[in-house]
RNA sequence: GCCCAUGUGGCGGAAUUGGUAGACGCAGCAGACUCAAAAUCUGCCGUUCGCAAGGGCGUGAAGGUUCGAUUCCUUUCGUGGGCACCA
């Protein structure tokens, strides 16, 4: 029988989805193990080939886990809010819903061609309602909650007010606090909040109206039509990140994330202790506060800079500067973060001209402006030690500003040394102190001088998060003069509304802000205009709060299920088209929900179907329209044939009615919301929320993801505690992985889930990068295509696109192969020609792969061409995981062969008579001790490679296995079993499919997995390599129980060794015990 | 610029804790089978000197530690990723 793989896997895929093989339980007597995946956002491009690459590897452990008896959850999902549809709807009209629909689909369907063990019932999406419902949910728990400085968790933030309330605070007295208005005590409980609203920078394009991501911004100007941008300031949403900075660097010590995983996740957090400082400003009452971590060097202080933002700038710069300062604030306001930083070699900067006076010694320093101090970091002030900072020495020759040595010969007067090792001079009371030492006693001065204070300074910053975007979760929020309030959690969630426009809103709000109807919630007219009362009821008509939500929650599934009419009537009545008056559609009104109505004239309409003739409900009908009629609420009835045949009359007549109504008592507020605002304006929250926001807790609802009373039960997340194993790139190093270890801690601190840490053991998967090609002009401003040179000017290059499919591995485009790409080019091309015909070379890189970049490849023509299993051990054969590689198909045959090798260890080549019915060759007899030795080795190696995620090395311990196997003439049944067994993780359908084949009745997914017999490898004797001065000069087989003395004899006997010996007699013998032997002459 | 990773044949890579550098595979070369092709099998395959036996050199570069260094240390160069609104 041949190996066909296509048919094969197609088989196993559909029996296993029949048989929900891969559905997981909660509830399990086995140890569970989790195994977790980034998942990905849904790009239109599709999966390429670079995505798999973890999952294999994750599908892998999960396979082998669950072959080693666990119970293991192995999920996956989308982050599926985010930019690029938001672009793509933008450029197409296309709702991001819908394209976020059909990318899911493809990426679905082709991660089931690849034949992972998902349990697609635990998918979770980020922008479904039912998944952001809790996201919400979540934020509003970090709204709803303090950093306890004492407790050093979060509390919710009623405590907080209930301490504000009884004992006041270090600021305030309790009376103070209790007189406070509604909005100061607001104000100052947004300063505690975990999520918190503030004023921050944004990247704000005046052009394009709107306020851009990084990504967007290109050398100072937006990446669509280069218009400028600058840095403009917005009511943003933040999360209060940095008030877990420590337990978050201490929580780092109880996670296997790699050294260099936690390394970047220190720095970034960037704890620095150090000192506060004030100086006085010469003729100015203010002081200057600066941040240093080297007190020690407080008299090599040259000069101070201040960031431009620096509130001190205006105050202090004297009239002579005031024309230069501006023009170097204008200029900086056009510079990025980025930039700013990154630029060293260009020294910007501007003298204020002002003094700040050093306190030890009166000197009078001056204080510039520059970029390079970033506002937000320490107190936005430095003082700079030229002879011990590099940036502020080249800051100083720049400006020619004198330097100060303090350092003695340590300072060549070339460069700053950073050293903390010199002895100070120079330097007053700290002279003759070591400067790791000096640094106590100059923070001890200061304090003693009242002059400064140590402190801990972080360079991480409170996370921003909101977007001025549409395609985001909505902040369950409203806001009231300027008070934020959060909706119910009965509310959530606060669906994402259907716009038709993409653009951005007014003032550089996100496109929300352009849905007046739903984001605004004043009342029409006010409960404060109307002089009402704050009630305690919900609804307009006394309900309990009960009653209103059950009523709220029937209503919006009416909405769901509108009848063709209700819809054509509601068209004309939305958006205040009938006499200015607003409609609300299935609406409740206390245990009621009529079809339309309008609030402020109590008027109700109704659309009746044919059943309202009916007797039962012609009661019913009488009966609900005498109560409503008690509470002041008049109704219209139109049929649905009026609605069909006489639209115009109906909205006529509704008209009339509308006009002519007087309503005495005007209804209460339509929501609940209302009765708990001040009054006055009522408008939600325009902006949405990041992209991280989803996926910051998502391994927590693969855990219960369908629970509809609670974000993940916790009974559930009991169970299944910490992500065992996370696999994922390097590039969420600081942002994902920060992110959702904050929201763990919060969400533990809570007491909603019991653990701190959300991934146990972290796996940083490499990136596989897609080469890309280049032509080469003849020189910079040409348009003549020649062949590639090296060394030549970069700019002299353009993109060649798809050439990955037609530039041969030398990168050699023959001009018939560039005939096929069919790729027209305004530009000429030389040709150069030898015996095979014409051709170019063309420039090869190696890039991350993107659509944008033409270089990206598709695993779905892979597995249709060798097959998924093929498909996934060739991902693993290219490389260690964490390695970034670049791919290249060619290798794949190799190991296609390798598993059609396999298969001819069962099933004979078919011979051209057999018409494709090879004998089947496996047999059921007794293995010999080799056989079992070469089984027993592969056991060794495989479960030893795949414990340590070797998964490429695993892939070449079958090659030799097979091999091996091949060249005993090994077809015994008992030996090929368990080797089938060791496959699974690795190329699960062709294992099932010979397993079968062998007899076998059941799934081979759960098989006993083989145990390793270590007295089969057991070896007398070793071939040690002997080395004369560290050379290998000889072999000498020997027993493995000789000593060092009997050893040395063997060797000295031994030819070879005599002869580079030369008669001298050797220094000495190393001999290791099954490693090797050395002579040292 | 800062932080992190990384550099081994023509290519992807292997090498236990400092102990035979190049496993396994691709490509290439030579051969077997075949009318032929495919498939399969056998051999060669870092570089250099040599008919051979055998030797020199060789893990980005330069230095160091060691009996012995791809592995440890110092310096340096190249490449990839991240740098707070791509996800």
């Amino acid at each position: 029988m041949e190996y066909k793989f296509n048919e094969i896997e197609k088989k196993w895929q559909e029996k296993w989805k029949a048989d929900k093989v891969y559905s997981v339980s909660n509830e399990s007597t086995k140890p569970k193990y989790y195994v977790l995946d980034m998942f990905p956002y849904p790009s239109g491009a599709g999966l390429h080939v670079g995505h798999p690459l973890g999952y294999i590897a994750s599908d892998i452990y999960s396979r082998y886990k669950r072959l080693k008896g666990f119970n293991v959850l192995h999920p996956m999902g989308f982050d599926s809010f985010g930019l690029p549809a938001e672009q793509y709807a933008l450029e197409t009209g296309q709702h991001p819903a819908e394209t976020t629909k059909k990318n899911i689909a493809t990426f679905k369907a082709q991660l089931d061609k690849i034949g992972f063990c998902y349990d697609w019932e635990r998918e979770v999406q980020t922008s479904d309602p039912n998944y952001y419902k809790w996201t919400q949910w979540i934020f509003l728990q970090l709204y709803n909650s303090y950093f306890c400085n004492t407790q050093k968790k979060a509390r919710p933030i009623s405590e907080l007010v209930k301490k504000y309330e009884t004992k006041g605070c270090n600021k305030f007295t309790a009376e103070q606090w209790n007189n406070f208005t509604k909005k100061e005590q607001e104000d100052i409980l947004m300063n505690r909040r975990l999520a918190f609203s503030k004023y921050g920078e944004v990247n704000w394009c005046e052009a394009l109206g709107t306020v851009l991501a990084n990504d967007e911004v290109v050398n100072g100007v937006s990446e669509r039509g280069g218009h400028p941008v600058e840095k403009k300031k917005m009511r943003q949403w933040y999360l209060r990140i940095t008030a877990y900075a420590d337990r978050l660097l201490e929580g780092l010590e109880t996670v296997e994330f790699s050294d260099s995983m936690k390394e970047m996740q220190r720095n970034w957090i960037g704890k620095s202790q150090g000192a506060e400082m004030d100086f006085e400003i010469k003729g100015n009452d203010k002081k200057l506060r600066v941040y240093t971590t080297r007190p020690d060097t407080i008299f090599g202080v040259d000069f101070m800079v201040v960031a431009p933002e620096h509130e001190l700038v205006a105050s202090i710069t004297s009239a002579h500067q005031k024309d230069e300062i501006e023009k170097y604030l204008q200029y900086v306001k056009s510079r990025s973060e980025r930039e700013r930083l990154a630029e060293a070699k260009t020294i910007t900067g501007c003298f204020t001209g002002a003094y700040a006076i050093n306190p030890f010694n009166g000197r009078q320093i001056p204080i510039w402006v520059a970029e390079y101090v970033l506002a937000g970091y320490g107190t936005g002030a430095i003082m700079a030690v030229p002879c011990g900072d590099q940036r502020d020495f080249a800051f100083a020759q720049h400006f020619n500003i004198p330097v100060t040595n303090i350092i003695g010969s340590h300072f060549n007067g070339q460069e700053a040394n950073a050293t903390k090792e010199a002895i100070l001079e120079n330097s007053d009371f700290l002279n003759g102190l070591l400067m790791k030492d000096a640094i106590g006693v100059a923070v001890d001065k200061m304090e003693e001088m009242r002059l400064g204070k140590r402190q801990v300074n972080y360079r991480m910053r409170d996370a921003g998060f909101s977007r001025q975007r549409y395609w985001g979760e909505p902040f369950p929020i409203i806001w009231t003069d300027g008070i934020a309030l959060p909706l119910d959690a009965e509310e959530l969630p606060l669906e994402l509304p259907h716009v038709d426009k993409y653009g951005p809103g007014p003032n550089g709000e996100g496109p929300l802000a352009n849905i007046k109807e739903w984001v605004d919630l004043t009342p029409n007219p006010s409960p404060k205009e109307r002089g009402m009362q704050k009630q305690d009821s919900y609804g307009y008509i006394n309900s309990t709060k009960d009653e209103w939500i059950k009523t709220l929650a029937f209503a919006k599934e009416n909405r769901k299920n509108l009848t063709e009419e209700e819809d054509i009537l509601w068209q004309e009545l939305r958006n205040k088209n009938i006499a200015g008056y607003k409609f609300r559609r299935q609406h409740p009104i206390a245990g009621y929900i009529p079809d339309f109505v309008c609030l402020e004239k109590k008027l109700i309409v109704e659309i009746d179907g044919d059943y309202h003739n009916q007797e039962e409900q012609k009661k019913y009908d009488a009966a609900r329209e005498n109560w409503l009629a008690e509470n002041g609420f008049s109704m219209i009835r139109f049929t649905n044939q009026d609605v069909n045949n006489a639209l115009q009359t109906v909205i006529k007549q509704i008209e009339e009615t509308l006009n002519k109504k007087v309503v005495t008592e005007v209804a209460e507020s339509n929501s609940p919301l209302l009765g708990r605002g001040v009054g006055g304006e009522v408008k939600r929250e325009t902006s949405t929320m990041p992209g991280y926001a989803g996926s910051s807790w998502y391994f927590l609802r693969y855990m219960d993801p369908k629970n509809a009373t609670t974000f993940c039960d916790r009974k559930a997340s009991d169970y299944w505690n910490q992500v065992d194993l996370y696999i994922g790139g390097t590039e969420h190093a600081v942002g994902h992985l920060l992110y959702s270890r904050m929201w763990t801690k919060v969400l533990f601190d809570l007491g909603l889930i019991g653990f701190d840490e959300p991934f146990r053991k972290l796996l940083n998967q490499g990136m596989i990068t897609g080469k890309s090609y280049f032509f080469m002009f003849d020189h910079v401003y040409s348009d003549k295509i020649v062949s590639y040179r090296k060394a030549d000017n970069p700019a002299t290059f353009t993109r060649f696109k798809y050439g990955h499919q037609f530039v041969d591995a030398n990168g050699r485009l023959s001009k018939s192969e560039f005939e096929k790409s069919g790729t027209e080019l305004q530009y000429e091309i030389r040709w150069d020609k030898d015996e095979q015909g014409e051709f170019i070379f063309v420039k090869e890189e190696s890039e991350k792969m993107s659509k944008s970049k033409f270089n990206v490849d598709n695993p779905d023509e892979l597995c249709d061409k060798y097959g998924a299993d093929t498909f996934r051990m060739y991902e693993m054969f290219l490389g260690p995981v964490e390695a970034s590689k670049p791919w290249d198909t060619k290798g794949i045959e190799g190991v296609h062969r390798f598993l059609r090798k396999l298969w001819r260890l069962f099933n004979a080549d078919p011979s051209p008579s057999e018409k494709g019915r090879g004998a089947v060759v496996w047999v059921d007899e007794k293995p010999t001790d080799a056989e079992l030795k070469i089984l027993h080795r592969t056991i060794k190696k495989i479960e030893e490679d795949t414990e340590k995620f070797s998964f490429n090395t695993a892939v070449s311990a079958f090659m030799i296995c097979v091999n091996d196997l091949f060249d005993a003439k090994c077809h015994k049944k008992e030996v090929l079993e368990k080797i089938l067994i060791l496959l699974v993780p690795y190329a699960p359908h062709i294992a099932e499919e010979l397993w079968h084949q062998l007899g076998n009745l059941g799934t081979i997914l759960d098989a006993p997995y083989p145990t390793f017999n270590p007295a089969l490898l057991v070896e007398s004797s070793k071939e040690y390599p002997v080395s004369i001065n560290g050379k290998v000069r000889t072999n000498l087989s020997l027993a493995l129980d000789l000593d060092q003395k009997q050893v040395e004899e063997i060797v000295l006997q031994n030819e070879i060794v005599q002869k580079w010996l030369e008669g001298k007699a050797p220094k000495k013998i190393i001999y290791v015990k099954n490693k090797m032997i050395n002579v040292v002459v």
